[in-house]
DNA sequence: CCTTGAGCCTGTACTTCCTACAGACCGTAG
DNA sequence: CTACGGTCTGTAGGAAGTACAGGCTCAAGG
């Protein structure tokens, strides 16, 4: 179907899927848990998407993959939805997500310091004695 | 109860959580994934714990702190179970989990950037144009 | 035109890692 | 003796998906 010079083709879930690398179940579940917005349908009750569906569903995925709760994707999300929110609302809710995201490279941190001073001193022997077994334990 | 100079009485459940602050019900929960063994029971069927178990679920917490899954914890305490396993596979083990941990520091370092930059670029006045939303739009 | 395969629909069950309750029982201190 | 805190089991719920079953639809190839 074409409409003057842009294509109208809707897209289908798969296509979404594949667009993103979105599990296809997870694109109805987003829906189910209003995530995402229930997208139009065809006649015949096929869900049809469009690239904006596509953005909104990899800002998801890129959240989802830095840690933050669906909650907190949900918070996100709605700055963008409600336009009507002043820029000053926007920035403080933007920046505790900031003060978040620091905090969580603080504690990734601390934990990638302790393992990789273990793994250093693995002697990588057949020995059963082990630093980083022993770490563990005796922390 | 006293034998000699050491007591032993043993642990309740209650003690063990306190001991090590995980939760009560997780101690369970531990016990039936086999994470944690089969304590012995007194006649009343009273589940009874003693330093041992209090160690090992320490070593639990702490690995599950360090983001590594039960599963990967069940590796690693197999390990410690049978020491005549060697060291290098305690190693391997310890170092993918690092390798996970530093990708993901270096993708909540991406987004931090991003994220102080346009927060830095909000004007913070009343109006509906926002620097942070267009972001979010648009990556 | 018919078949085939890929994709759609819904609903529901399973997964991981817990956490919380319900209902019944026990053990000790006051 | 009774109150309180602790124990037991089993089961339900919650977050964030993932997987499958059973049935429908659509487009392409023969």
């Amino acid at each position: 179907m074409k409409v003057d010079n842009i294509s109208v083709t809707p897209l289908r879930r798969v296509d979404v899927a594949r667009a993103t690398g979105c599990n296809l179940e997870t694109i109805r579940y987003y829906e189910t848990v209003g995530i995402m917005p229930d997208p139009p349908r065809s006649a015949k009750g096929y869900r049809c998407y469009d690239d904006a569906h596509v953005r909104r569903l990899k800002f998801v995925m890129r959240s989802r993959d830095l840690g933050f709760s669906l909650e907190e994707i949900r918070g996100l999300l709605g700055l963008v939805d409600d336009r009507t929110q002043t820029c000053a609302q926007v920035q403080t809710v933007a920046e505790s997500h900031l003060q978040d995201v620091q905090e969580k490279i603080a504690d990734l941190k601390r934990i990638e310091h302790v393992l990789s001073e273990t793994v250093a001193r693995c002697t990588g022997d057949a020995a059963p004695e082990c630093a980083v077994i022993d770490a563990l334990l005796e922390k």
